[in-house]
DNA sequence: TATCTCATGTGACAAATGTCATTTGTGATC
DNA sequence: GATCACAAATGACATTTGTCACATGAGATA
């Protein structure tokens, strides 16, 4: 039998899931042996209780499901959590799997969720396709970075770019069409706006901050 | 009824997986329809026939898995491939992802493999635990970087540091204690062993080579 | 001892870089 | 038409940067 606890701040939700992992016949018998509607409930319970799989929600009030997952798996390292959301965004699938989380799974294709516990009851991880598909480039990713903040426009940022490939002023120049005197302004100025000193700083703050 | 495609070099591996498959009863009826021995024949046999869900090794002869595994997703988008290998290697985690897998399995633990099928055919995607902790890090990953490769002792290695944090030579001199006049020889030996053209190029290296 | 290597340092030089004041041309706005 | 804003360009300047030839001193080696 495995044992699950459901925590979502939707009743309806956690009502329809009950439904679907009890009726499901394809293996062991699943049971939702609790159910909570916040973070800090779930950990308050998983503390006191032990279950083979959470169904957790992120989004919720009090404490959201990330937090109470770290809480949760930094008291029972062996925990098995599967995020149960409808919101495909970057950091929380990044914080989904730095928690230790076994699944991230979207609300919207849910259907097969008893399959999904079934196959982290056998140590696997189970993600939603568009998660997986949204990790390469998150494995090499570029920060959206506002150049709208520092006030920084369109063929500013090609210089930038081009500075960060190692390009001099020459070669800046002669790439955008410009005369090198006006790549030396544009640099003036952008170093200026950005609080810099030279090419070097402005190459550095590119990959710390603007791509990774 | 799931129309299964196994490659694998290993005769034994493909008729274990083929027993296991086609032995489990929880939800739709599995065959394993067909049998590859490489990726090239694999790559034939994906263009000529459909499949639901193709299960591939990695490491094989002719062409390997990762490669045949591209051709034929180039091909047809849509096809759902598991790799079902030995190795957890973050280059084949990476590739795989970026490929477009939907599985990542292990052969030591493929006990569970048919979920795994099933939960693909829903559309999701599985990863062995181990795979997936290794994620995190993968995000946030540093290169091992040989510096002995070019000649590059632990001095060097400290300036290029400093570099790559936007110091001006006088400033990188005063953090090491060396005179300016050091810093640039230094910094004009780097720049010949890597083949850069200055301390820009330098930083740039760094982030792209060194550090990530 | 004589020699060699190596890290450190100096001085000189050309090139690249960043800053600033100023000019020019274009398009928008009054 | 007059004015303004703005992008592009120029020239002058001080500073930084990279290169090179060479000096110095310490430690290793023959």
């Amino acid at each position: 039998m495995i044992n699950i606890f459901i925590v979502d701040d939707d009743p309806l939700v956690s009502g329809a899931l009950k439904v679907i992992l009890e009726n499901d016949t394809d293996g062991d018998k699943i049971a939702v042996t609790d159910v909570a509607g916040n973070g800090a409930d779930a950990v308050a319970k998983a503390t006191s209780q032990d279950f083979d799989v959470i169904l957790m929600d992120i989004r919720m009030d009090v404490m959201d499901g990330l937090e109470a997952a770290s809480k949760i798996l930094g008291n029972k390292p062996d925990t098995k959590i599967i995020f149960l959301t409808t919101f495909l965004d970057d950091e929380y699938i990044n914080k989904a799997l730095s928690v230790g989380a076994k699944g991230y799974i979207l609300k919207q294709d849910c259907d097969g969720i008893a399959t999904c516990v079934r196959a982290v009851m056998d140590g696997k991880t189970v993600f939603a396709g568009k998660v997986v598909e949204k990790l390469p480039e998150m494995l090499n990713r570029k920060e959206r970075f506002d150049y709208a903040e520092f006030d920084i426009g369109t063929k500013e940022q090609e210089m930038i770019e081009l500075v960060a490939e190692g390009l001099s002023n020459k070669e800046i120049a002669s790439k955008m069409y410009l005369s090198e005197g006006t790549v030396r302004n544009m640099m003036s100025s952008v170093l200026s706006k950005l609080d810099l000193r030279d090419r070097t700083q402005l190459a550095c703050f590119y990959y710390q901050r603007i791509k990774v």
